[in-house]
DNA sequence: ATAATTTATACACATCTTATTCACATTTTG
DNA sequence: CAAAATGTGAATAAGATGTGTATAAATTAT
């Protein structure tokens, strides 16, 4: 977990501050620009994951500002988020036409825009996370897993805990549903049998992929 | 992202024409009905996202339509969004409290209208999201709790106590009505071990969930 | 059929998490 | 203010899982 650089735009020293307070708090790392042709310097410099960007500055407003960083094909990544004044209806309209994912009204509650921040986040997240995982594919048939294009033989045990885990990503498998869905009812094996084909397939497919509940039991990470 | 579904409500044909012709094109699905009535039976089918609702029609005035829907809780995530004639002041304000959205003055511009579904769109999309976000979700498949959108993996006693609390909001569980089901009948432990519990909660979801019943337990805050 | 190889299970022990306790501080109530 | 209840920090116990290695069982090859 790297965590996330986030710009701060906005000609109001005070607003800087409090946002700054408030997402380092959180975690975040945050840099500032104080107007637009600042903020696209910065925007070279530190490349940011998230821009929040005031609508209204002198100099170069916020849309044009925005239009500015996602013309730049390496910036597609960075996420703007805007911060517009309540009822200023027309730049909340602009600015998400100008490609903004996003917008929070003034003035700002600090619990909001984190929530707010953390969604879009997560949104993004959640993307990357899904192209990353188009490696890991079960075919049951032949019985094999594909990882990364390469293809894996997995022993029976295994490849059977794998499917389980696999047929419902993210949701946690108990020990004993496990046990009775691989092993059968009135099959007895001791306690650490399951967590040694676990290290198994961990040792196989990669850490990442199979996370342990404490307490309950494993789920495959999506 | 399921497109939306829009149902159109105009007595006028033409409106209604250039209204499908415009939100098509940006990929809404639309749907139409021309009359109060007939919107109030297409409402029930479709359950649309949102309804673009002309407030002078003949039978039955958007006004009535719209508190008609509105009234019913089922519909509380339909969005409403009048057509109102321009300088018609009245109905605009009287749209407004009957729990419209949002209110486009006719002329229709389709340019700005289609801002407008936009940003009308996107405000429920964050609204959802906070309302996820603010309060805490419990995801029992997945044995965890989402706190303003962060995943919080909480142990299995912390997970089932917070469960418990959760299962009925604001009310207040007694001491050992929580050791019964969380401990169970007949095991004991400590008298400060439920405190310590709260204690850990408190910590990872946040102060303000679970308040104290002083001499009798412990309970949830929806 | 037997040896070689792979897979499954077991077990002891290391490591890490979680649960509980306890002594004492703080708050609330009557 | 005293008594009761709850909060808190730190220590300890209990519990669960990870790991290395051994052994059994099953497969496969010879």
């Amino acid at each position: 977990m790297t965590p996330y650089n986030i710009l701060i735009v906005d000609d109001d020293d005070d607003i800087r501050h409090l946002l700054k307070y408030n997402l380092e708090k959180e975690g975040f790392i945050t840099h500032q620009a104080s107007n637009g042709l600042e903020c696209l310097e910065r925007v070279q410099e530190i490349k940011p994951n998230l821009i929040l960007l005031d609508v209204m500055m002198p100099e170069m407003d916020g849309i044009e500002v925005c239009e500015r960083i996602k013309s730049d094909p390496n910036n597609r990544d960075i996420l703007i988020c805007f911060l517009t004044a309540r009822n200023e209806d027309y730049s909340q309209i602009a600015g998400l036409e100008a490609g903004g994912d996003d917008y929070v009204a003034k003035p700002i509650k600090p619990k909001v825009l984190i929530s707010r921040i953390n969604a879009i986040l997560r949104r993004l997240h959640s993307e990357q996370e899904n192209d990353e995982l188009i490696g890991l594919q079960i075919n049951f048939e032949k019985y094999l897993v594909t990882k990364d294009g390469k293809e894996i033989q997995l022993p029976k045990k295994e490849f059977e805990l794998l499917s389980l885990l696999y047929s419902k990503p993210n949701f946690v498998f108990r020990r004993n549903e496990i046990m009775k869905k691989v092993w059968g009812e009135n099959i007895i094996v001791g306690d650490r049998t399951i967590d040694v084909h676990i290290r198994k397939l961990r040792e196989k497919i990669g850490e990442n992929h199979i996370s342990t509940v404490k307490g309950v039991g494993y789920k495959f990470i999506s």
